[in-house]
Order: C-alpha cells, then sequence, then structure tokens
DNA sequence: GATGAATGAGTCTTCATTCAT
DNA sequence: CATGAATGAAGACTCATTCAT
C-alpha cells in the first residue's frame, strides 16, 4: 500500500528522529534495530530509508543537530563584554537550563559519540570543542584578572563542564529542587572551584 | 592475584573478561559479540560459555566486581576518625588514583547500565550508592561543624562525583600532568566548591 | 521510427527500455533493480509503472521485440530463389552483420531466458525456432542437393549458429578486423564446416 | 540445536556447493539466496557461513575450481609431440567429452563471468585464457605446417571454442546420439572449418 | 505522467547460544 | 575444556510494487 493520506516527508523524517533519539538514550544506539524505531511510530523499518540513509545518518543528525542548536543558543545569550564572574555566572545558568530541557540529546551526545564513524566523530568534537573553549576562554581571562584563583584553566574547564552536565543524570522536572534552585546551587559551588573572589 | 600451576580454567576465564573489559569500553556491550571476544583470545566463541552462562554475566560480571573492588579499597583505606576537611582530601585523593588505574572499569560502569538486566542493575546501583554514600557522610559532617559551606550535600554529593570521574576521560599515564598534580588541583577546587573554611 | 511531436510518454516507455537493455546486459536481470533502472534516466523508479506493468514485463518485452525486429529483418532480405551455397552465405553474412549492431540484446537474449516466466520463456523460444528454423532449411536443401556434407543437419544447424552467434562476445566496432573482413572469415570456417563443394 | 550426528564439515561444505551449482545453473547466481541453498540441503542460510565466508566465495570457488579441474584434465590428456591433425581432433574429443560431463559448472561459468568481482573475474579469466591457448597453439602449428587453411587463428580459436561448448546447451545424456556420434560430427565440422587437408 | 512515501517480503550476513565430539 | 557445526532469530538494508497527490 502506498502513502497514507495526510503524511508529510518531512513530518515523518520528524517522527522517525524523535523515536530515535529516545529509543537511543534508552536503549544505546547499537542496541536500537531500525524495526524497533519504525514500529514506535508506526512504520515498516524500510520505510525509515526514504528519509535517513543509514542508521549512522540517523545518530549523526541527531548529535550534530543537538550541538548545532546549543552553539547557536549560546551565541544569542553570551555577552563578551561581561566581566569573568558576570560571564561565568552567565555561563552556567546557561549551561544547566539548556543541558536539562534536552537531556536525551545530552545523554546521547556522551554516551554514543564511540558509534559515531571517524568523520562525523571529528565534526562532532568540534562542536563540542567550541562550546567548551567558551568557558576555557572566561577562566584564563578571570585568571588573568585575579578574580578567579585557578591553577590549570585546561583542567578547570573539564571539571567545570564535566559538574554541570552531571546534572541531566539526576534532573527531574518535578523534583526536589526547582530549576532555578539548582542553578544557584552550581553558581555556588563552581563560583568556589574557581576560587572567584568575594567582589 | 597469581595462579596455581595448573588452574588453566581461572586463568582462560579472566583472559576472556579481559578482553571483554576492553572491547565493551572500546565498543560498547550491544556492539561486541561473543565471537570478537573469543577472536581476541584465540578461542571459539562456544567456548566462552564454559566459564560464562551469558554474555550478560559476563557483564554484569565486570561491573559488579570492580565496584566491590572499589569499595574493598575505600574501606581499607578510609579513617572514619578523620575530620571533615582531612577525609575530604582523602577521598579526592583515592577517588582520583584508584579511578585513573582502571579507566575501562569505570568507563563501563557508567556506559553500560542501561545494558544490565533490571536485576543487575538494581545490584550495581546499590553498590554505587554505598560507595557514594561515603562522600555524602563526609560532606554532611563537615557541613554540620561548619568547616564547609555546602548548601544542598546531596547535589553536592552528585557534583563533586561528577566532577571527580570526569578525570577518567582525559587522564593519560603520560600526559602533562602527574597524577600528584592532579589530586592536588582537584583538591583545591573541590575544596572551594563545597566553601571549606580556610582553617 | 520516428515519434511525433508531444508524444512524450511513447519516449519515456524507449528511455526505460534502453536503460534496462543496457542495465540487464551488464549486470544481468535478477541484479538490476527499478531504482537503478530509474536513476539512470532520471526517474523515480515508480514512474516505470506508468509504461510497463511489471519488471518481467520489461524483460519479456526486450526479448519478444529483439527477437521479431531480427526475424522481420530476415524476412525482408532471405531469398527463397537462392541455391543453398548463396542462400547459407547469405544467412551467415545477415546474421553477423544484424547480431553486432544489437549485442545488448542477444545478449540478454541467450542470458536471461531462465529469468522468463514459463510463458514468456515458450514465446521466445518458438521466434528462436522459426529464426533458426531457417538456417536449418537451408542446410537440408544443401545437403539434399549434394552441394554440402552434413551428416546431421540438426546438430550442424546448432553448431553453425553457435560459431556465428560467439561473435558478438567478442566484436568491437574498432576492432583488428573490420566487419566485412570478419564475416569473410565465417564464410570460410563455416562453407568448410557443412563440406561445401568449392563448386 | 548443535550439530546433527554424523555430519562432518568437508561433507556439509560439498552438499552446499552441490547445491549451489545446481541452484546457480538453474536460476542465477543474483536469482538464488542463501536460504535457498540452505533449504535445498536441510540447513539454515546461516550455517553455510561455517563453509564459505560469502555468497561471492561460493561462486569463485564453484568457477575456479571448475577451470581448475578443466586444465588439469587437459594437462593429463594433452601430448604435445602429437601433429596438428591428431592434436585438434583429440582437443575437440575431450573439450566435449569434459564439458558435457559438467553441463552446470560450464554453463555458469560463461553466465556468471558478470557476477565476479574484479579481482574473481580476472583469476578465471586468466584461466580460461590458459585452456584456450592450448586450442589456438594447435591452429596455429597447424597453419604453419599447412595442414589447416586457416587465414585468422585467432578468430578460428573463439569460433571453434564457442561451435564446441554449444554441445553442452543441448547435449542430453538419453538423446538421439551418443557422445561417440557427437565427438565424431564435431571432429568432422570442425576439421572442415579450419580446412584441414584430406591427408 | 511523475513524485515521494509507503508496504511487506526479501536480501546477505551476524548473533547468542547449544552440543556432539 | 575446546572445537566446529548447527539453530533460529535478528541485524541493516533493498526490493518490486502501490497509490495519493
Amino acid at each position: 500500500m502506498a502513502r497514507k493520506v495526510g503524511s508529510i516527508g518531512a513530518e515523518t523524517a520528524d517522527r522517525v528522529r524523535l523515536a530515535a533519539l529516545s529509543l537511543f538514550a534508552r536503549y544505546g544506539y547499537a542496541a536500537v534495530s531500525m524495526r524497533q524505531i519504525g514500529r514506535e511510530i508506526g512504520l515498516q523499518a524500510g520505510a525509515i530509508y526514504n528519509h535517513f540513509p543509514t542508521k549512522q545518518h540517523l545518530l549523526r543528525g541527531l548529535m550534530v543537530e543537538h550541538m548545532e542548536r546549543l552553539l547557536t543558543a549560546w551565541e544569542a545569550e553570551r555577552d563578551d563584554n561581561l566581566p569573568p564572574r558576570e560571564a561565568l555566572v552567565a555561563f552556567v545558568r546557561f549551561h544547566i537550563r539548556y543541558h536539562v530541557k534536552c537531556g536525551e540529546e545530552v545523554f546521547i551526545s556522551y554516551m554514543e559519540l564511540r558509534n559515531l564513524e571517524e568523520q562525523n566523530f571529528v565534526e562532532v568534537e568540534e562542536l563540542r570543542r567550541r562550546y567548551e573553549h567558551s568557558l576555557r576562554s572566561i577562566l584564563e581571562a578571570g585568571t588573568e584578572a585575579r578574580v578567579f584563583t585557578v591553577s590549570d584553566p585546561r583542567v578547570a574547564t573539564m571539571a567545570v563542564i564535566a559538574m554541570l552536565t552531571g546534572v541531566t543524570n539526576w534532573y527531574r522536572t518535578d523534583g526536589r529542587l526547582s530549576l532555578d534552585e539548582i542553578e544557584e546551587l552550581y553558581v555556588r559551588m563552581i563560583s568556589g572551584a574557581v576560587g572567584m573572589k568575594e567582589n
């Protein structure tokens, strides 16, 4: 049988993406089959290939698009004129706020790196590098301005990112703490971690 | 752990474990086949079943044994009489030192949780909870004693663990920094993060 | 066979036929997909079904039409009043000249017989039988007239056809020998094979 | 379930080969599935891969081994001291006798050439070239010795081979003519085709 | 008449697992 | 305890074909 009435290509592609995202996050890329993705949205596995040439393309798309959206959102929000203290706070708040909204994307972006083929891996890593570089610049500027006491900005960058991203592992919309409270907690902890001077 | 002469079976089981560990870490549990594990050590896939009843048992074993070794090592080293400041420093140093030594175990213990069958998952999570509880106790004690300024010990525990475990993602034996220097950096950052009083 | 202006449909059908012919000859009927044929001429696979009801019809068409054109061409050229010697020479020259012009059709007409459904197979075989019967009649007439020395006209027919058709396997337009020279060589060899008396 | 009692590897491989040969000959390589081959001999498709790494290897094996057996048989029978007339007769008789015994191998060796991957194709072609070269040498020697009247030995070689191999297309063990009679007919026709002098 | 999206069956191949030897 | 051969299910992907638009 042919096309279901009213179904449009782009719409189906989006449903596939969504199903894949959710399944990859829950079971892992390698453990999820095209059949399973199709079943989730009432499609034969083969039909997915009308929208994505391979399973790998599907994964790459999810990761690259996530990273690009993240970068775009950060570019829109960052303010390079902010002094280091305020810049760090802005980054921390942005990172948490943005990441808890798309926990699944974040999760697979860390977990499925090894399932990316070389070329796609390089592409995603470059995007990540660009994002994390923002934080490093802030830490370096603050260190130079003697408002932070960071011995090794490279290590500090990774430490802060690790701490921040960890939030997505336990954050629940209906949890004990509001998003605002969580942001506040992390601003305090990270301020301390980088040895931020009180004023 | 020297093997007695003739205990060739246990030796083979160990070779399987080692190969599986390395392959699971590199490619992921779901993406690694029993044939691949066998090939790595010159064995037919079928022979693995003389030592492990299923692939899932193999994974469970790696994860449970890792967590148990970790707990045992920590039990041996912890000193509950230490005041909070010193206890925290001891935990930080222990965690880093222990984890960088077994990056692969740590990696799969985080990555492959979702590939554990329910019962095994529960078991591993309980072990992890016990380990992380040590840190939480230290943070709570230090907060109560007003030597730390931690607003939310539960969140702080997860934040500190996330930051610390992140080290295994980039640590290289022959890297720029010695293990000692790295421990020092993290002691400083985490001391700051928990608002440790200077004295 | 000029197409009337506007008869764009028939034109598309012809492009399909041409593409299918070429692809079937190169890769074999079973190994060529409707998508591949469509791609070759910038068409979606589905569009082919506006012109041919099934892939099998496409194959049948190519083979039947080839055989019919061959028969028609031979009917136009044959001269039943020719004496056996001249008739054989005429057949040899015609066969070679005609077959090297449509190597692909000849090729698939031999190679894809087994991919024809029963009914289509019978139809094509009947056409082939009719064509080859011309040669057999010539050989029988010549034998009766004692200008050929053929022990078994049935076997001789198949032997001559096999020898002649083999030309299409190696003939190249720009090869070492001209078509005329090739015809001459085969006339000599086949004359010998049928024991043609010198005069 | 594991191995069926008594089945041995080499034996199964042979049964696979035989089934594949027969099916490839009847339906063509591309049209035959591994399932079909397995079904023919009561095996799951997957089990075939215990004996042949790919379907292509199976095909290559059938063709290469056929050509090698053919060459070996001819090497055992040829006698380079025979004068051209006798040598040609020997070749004709050998070719027919050998080829009618393995019609399926011969058939796929011609039909499935295009389904061989480049490297395998080259290998098979080289074997074929070596075999056909024997005939060409005979024709050239006979021409030089003026016992044959061949204008172009290269073309004559292909013509003779084509005529001879055609036999496999219609030969039936229980046919009208005995193998001996058929050999006799072809010796006469081919002697004529190469213009063999009567004595 | 063409497209693009869909189906359902099929492709080759790999998988975890079993078991006679 | 290991091998090698097997099973049956499943993997990603392609196929001929259909049909609403």
